[in-house]
DNA sequence: TGGCTTATTATGTCTGCACATAATATACTG
DNA sequence: CAGTATATTATGTGCAGACATAATAAGCCA
């Protein structure tokens, strides 16, 4: 027993049994590290890996114990669209319903947090799994931190892999709601005016600029994954 | 420059400024640690940390380049349903409909994987948010393996609380919809029938036992918000 | 007793070294 | 020239020791 997958393997396995409940103060380091036969810093590494995922509370000289209430953390994978639908063994299609360059509605505005007449890229396309509507894309770049967004041809590049290649980010936020799908986002999707669907809006940023924001639409009965 | 921490977001500048674009191999462990002043172990875990974060890509002998097409990682917290509501500033409120003991249906068994006949315990609650209905839990529980599901008072601690503490769980998994909420749910959360709610399945397992299913189903207009 | 200072303790991290492991490049051999 | 054995190389990990840091406990003084 003396690597940190073994020991954080077996530290997993008396929380499981509940010979450590939550709530329990467990050894500290040096006795663990005396226990296992390997070195603290090998510990150490098992058990900050296990602080990560949430299942143990580590303080400096309180010491180590089992979370109480482990807050389950449910990862979301956002892939390229073009590689989710390949994934789902379906051929990808895309195409550009609309494009424009002009001023943003307020809601986007704010959003972005842009000024007022800021003239944002505007983009309206479909992506299809098997020639299929599989997912509107509703995006709005803004082209002041995106050299080249007035001029890139999306309809032959998605906005979503351009982006990817042209424009970083450092962060940004993401947000899941069911919404009924309004009349041109249901006729887009071919499906019925008001029907729910799943929409993720995202917004990413490159420091303190508004990078891009898009509204992905899925068709209803879409389902997200994500293992615990 | 000597903390692992100085050294990630150095690395991590350099990618954001594109001084090392997508898809380049940047220096070895042992340069950078001479580049640094610092030891290789110290690069080797600010390089680490960033390829878990799917910024890196490393691979022995080939070397560590960035991520040429990083796939974002949404991380979904899925608080106590009683902590969420408070945290937004709401009081907490709990009211369990039913309560029944007996044979699951079809749809149930197989998300479990468990035997035609096996009695599960199926509960029906409510959870609110100022007195007001905020979202609706329908969960079935394995009494074989959650010892004391079944004379448990689920009248006076949900279900979402009662098993936190009672039925550890090793892995799950976790499917987001939208739904056109069906009547008896959204009497229950006085809404109208039909209407899109974001619907949370969540199943858990104890090595190969099921232990609990649930449905959690949002009132129309509830959002998940996650950072990038 | 209350409030301040000082010790103690457990985790956090860095260093320098060693060896393990995986993947690739090179040499060799039939 | 194909196929295989071997060397090389970058990352992965382990160890022992040291010091840093945060949080608590203990001691002290008014």
């Amino acid at each position: 027993m003396n690597s940190w997958q073994e020991i954080h393997d077996e530290v997993l396995r008396r929380i499981h049994t509940r010979q450590w409940k939550p709530g329990d103060l467990i050894p500290n380091e040096t006795d663990l590290a005396r226990e296992f036969g390997c070195a603290r810093a090998t510990v150490n590494r098992a058990l900050r890996t296990l602080a990560e995922t949430g299942l143990l509370d580590r303080r400096r000289k309180a010491g180590t114990r089992v979370t109480l209430h482990p807050v389950g953390k449910a990862v979301i994978e956002i892939p390229l669209i073009r590689r989710d639908i390949e994934d789902r063994g379906a051929r990808y299609g895309y195409r550009l319903i609309s494009r424009q360059i002009g001023p943003a509605p307020p809601s986007i505005r704010a959003a972005l947090r842009i000024e007022t007449g800021t003239p944002l890229v505007h983009l309206l396309a479909c992506h299809l799994a098997d020639a299929r509507p599989y997912l509107l894309e509703d995006r709005w770049i803004n082209p002041a931190v995106v050299p080249g967004a007035e001029t890139a041809d999306f309809t032959r590049i998605s906005a979503n892999e351009w982006l990817l290649t042209h424009a970083p980010y450092t962060h940004g936020d993401l947000t899941i709601a069911a919404e009924p799908l309004p009349p041109q986002t249901a006729a887009a999707l071919q499906v019925a005016a008001g029907e729910a669907g799943l929409v993720l809006t995202r917004t990413t940023w490159d420091h303190t600029a508004a990078v891009t924001t898009v509204r992905l639409s899925h068709r209803p009965g879409h389902l997200l994954h994500s293992a615990l």
